[in-house]
DNA sequence: GCTTTCCTGGACTCGACGGTCCAGAAAATT
DNA sequence: AATTTTCTGGACCGTCGAGTCCAGGAAAGC
């Protein structure tokens, strides 16, 4: 009564095959018998570790996904706490999304296992953490005096979330950075004081 | 040679009829017996009205309801010409989102229609319509001295559209509307002079 | 070493769904 | 009224893919 290392390898396998799969392809279209041909396993090893079936094994590749989603912006956005942190996650969220082009995990898991009861919750969690991660960040520089203390922090980051949310799906339609890059920049620059616009210096 | 008005009805039962049920369920998830189901047709109707199957169906719908989309917020996003006016826009954007719920037209679109030529286009034509009416009202803004001539009409015009769409998203995973409101409130609030935040009076 | 539990492979079932086909009704055209 | 075109209904087909089942191989436990 216990689970293998060869079993749990297996089944990691599984998942990180679909992941792949499912990162070049649209949702959807991915079906078992993909993920045997790319993991190498057969229908009776998938429903072995995935008596759900195919909406369990999604759910997986979905917690999955959820957590590289925050871990690539990493380590930027659990120290902003300068504006040249502020720059370098900036930075990094963009060519994070320049690269993966049109495929967003999250958009992806969003459009696709959507209507799921753990489905929602993933999804509730990661952006949860993403905004906590920015809210604290807004904090911080309030604490350090470098963004003025009655900015409403929660607000802020939860307008900043969703221009980055709405700058990937443009993204993910058009192609192009723009919009996700202006949310981002006009989002940050609206945390600087009115009146110093450059601020105190950054070491 | 032609078209025939009781054909011309049947299509557009059809098409409305699609709409109506992938308002009310996940897309990809509409068959064609739905649609018959639903618009009481049959599958040799569906195939007369669009020989290129579900995928022209589709398109058909998708198409319908992107000029729903924009529609659904004028005539204010067509006027933005004062305070009030954004007020007025921004109070429709939040009803309307807030009334559908789980389901925006466009992020369902977005997900489903995704890789296929024509839809691409139906997305990049909304979206880019959608930033016109904005940048529109911005530089009419400008022109009235209530918004600093020296802002990037485009840019602010591009991070709002970000931040709408963001927040819709985020509306649909959580049921929230407090990310749409900040990203909207924030975003209009961005276009006031920084001196003066209550801005010229409105008539 | 023997038994029990876990792991693996693949053949098979079964329902669903997109798409085809054609015959006949309804309009339009002459 | 005859004829041609468009419209409608529904039976039918083929495929594809999720999920089942079970038999045999590998580990783990005793």
């Amino acid at each position: 009564m216990g689970i293998t290392t060869k079993g749990r390898a297996t089944r990691q396998r599984i998942v990180e095959g679909a992941a792949v799969h499912l990162r070049g392809t649209e949702p959807g279209t991915l079906t078992l018998d993909d993920v045997r041909a790319i993991t190498g396993t057969s229908k009776g090893q998938l429903f072995h570790y995935f008596p759900g079936g195919k909406e369990e094994l999604l759910l997986a590749v979905a917690r999955f996904e959820a957590d590289r989603v925050l871990d690539d912006q990493q380590p930027h956005l659990g120290a902003l706490t300068s504006w040249a942190a502020w720059r370098r996650w900036r930075d990094a969220v963009v060519a994070r999304y320049r690269a993966q082009g049109a495929h967003c995990p999250l958009g992806s898991l969003l459009g696709q296992v959507h209507s799921t009861p753990g489905a929602a919750e993933v999804v509730s969690t990661l952006l949860g953490q993403w905004e906590g991660h920015l809210r604290r960040g807004i904090e911080a520089m309030q604490a350090r005096d470098q963004v003025d203390p009655a900015l409403d922090a929660g607000r802020h980051a939860a307008a900043l979330l969703a221009g980055v949310q709405g700058g990937v799906q443009v993204l993910r339609s058009t192609g192009s950075s723009r919009h996700l890059e202006a949310a981002l920049d006009l989002g940050i620059e609206a945390l600087r004081p009115p009146r110093t616009r450059e601020g105190p210096a950054d070491p």
